[in-house]
DNA sequence: TTTGATAACGAACATAATGTTTGATATAAT
DNA sequence: ATTATATCAAACATTATGTTCGTTATCAAA
């Protein structure tokens, strides 16, 4: 890729977080990620179509990162299921989140908290599924997931809101004695 | 209230609910309700500041009307609480809901859903406080009340994304069962 | 280092929605 | 019947979105 392009496309996910720091997303305007970034127009629609296809993107590019351990160590070797428990996992899970307090994590603590939300859950989602042992069995199966994916990130949510003072070993025990899973 | 204040705002109110179970809130334009409540431009505004205002006033309305009688039963009779269980008590709950069907459905769909969750949750915690048997003891309390008031939320928002096709009764014993609640 | 490709620029433009102002008309309260 | 005011329609100002286009600057590759 074109560094041109690697640099404004930098340039406006970094304005952009700086951004949704401060206000809503709703309440955002191209016009002022544009100023943000410094840069022109016509440069922003030639890399996003949309404001919320920004959003989206940004999205994709930290979870991807937050998740990347997760998610290859899992689907690469088979016997990585049996070295790492949902505890290790969602420890790890946790750290990374911690590390990426700055840029982040004041997005989803923040006012937009919802939208960041929506794509939170969809890698949950995907991080359930492996450990099957944690979807309950006596309860329609959908329903059991959304339960899991959902209390984890509303856990998450309280806990940066806790500014994440509570070490992510306790957190991890806390919530997998809620859920009631024994590993 | 002037008669004819009232007929209009009636009017906004239930253009403004046939729209949201068509669309998105994001994508109801004013114009658009302008023209299914048929009301001149100038009167809306007069009525709302906003289209958001409107939103809230809206959900206000329908939660006075939806926790009216858990609200008051709770507060004036002392022995509602051995007479009624957690069990029951959600039912009862999501039968409300249910009843209120039309305004819920479209109030709690995509983003506009954020309102309804917040004041949900409120209510939520109040309830759960009153059956201290279901807060784990062996974690955090706020953790615990967080997880039991999240994922409640979280479950009937399922619930209700399902077309609240599955009866109470069940939604509430499945809800029971994953938290680990024994009545 | 030259050259061809293309990204960024910025200004102008079209479009669409928001919210305000106006003075005339209709309807309510007393 | 009179007074107050809610509604109306239409025009208007404002703001944001997304597009177009000719120019300029930067990159990658020969």
């Amino acid at each position: 890729m074109d560094r041109r392009q690697q640099k404004t496309r930098s340039a406006i996910f970094q304005a952009f977080n700086r951004l949704l720091e401060k206000k809503h997303f709703n309440n955002i305007t191209v016009q002022e990620i544009l100023d943000e970034a410094n840069i022109g127009r016509s440069t922003f629609y030639s890399h996003f179509e949309t404001k919320d296809e920004l959003l989206r993107e940004m999205c994709t590019d930290i979870f991807d990162h937050v998740f990347s351990h997760e998610l290859c160590s899992e689907t690469s070797h088979d016997f990585s299921l049996s070295d790492h428990g949902l505890h290790e996992k969602i420890t790890h899970l946790l750290y990374h989140l911690k590390d990426n307090k700055g840029n982040v994590l004041g997005v989803l603590s923040g006012e937009s908290g919802e939208l960041f939300m929506r794509y939170f859950k969809e890698y949950l989602t995907a991080m359930f599924e492996q450990y099957p042992e944690s979807i309950k069995r006596d309860v329609p199966r959908e329903f059991a997931l959304n339960h899991l994916v959902g209390s984890f990130a509303e856990a998450v949510k309280w806990w940066i809101g806790e500014k994440m003072k509570i070490p992510p070993e306790e957190v991890a025990d806390y919530y997998l004695k809620l859920i009631g899973y024994s590993s």
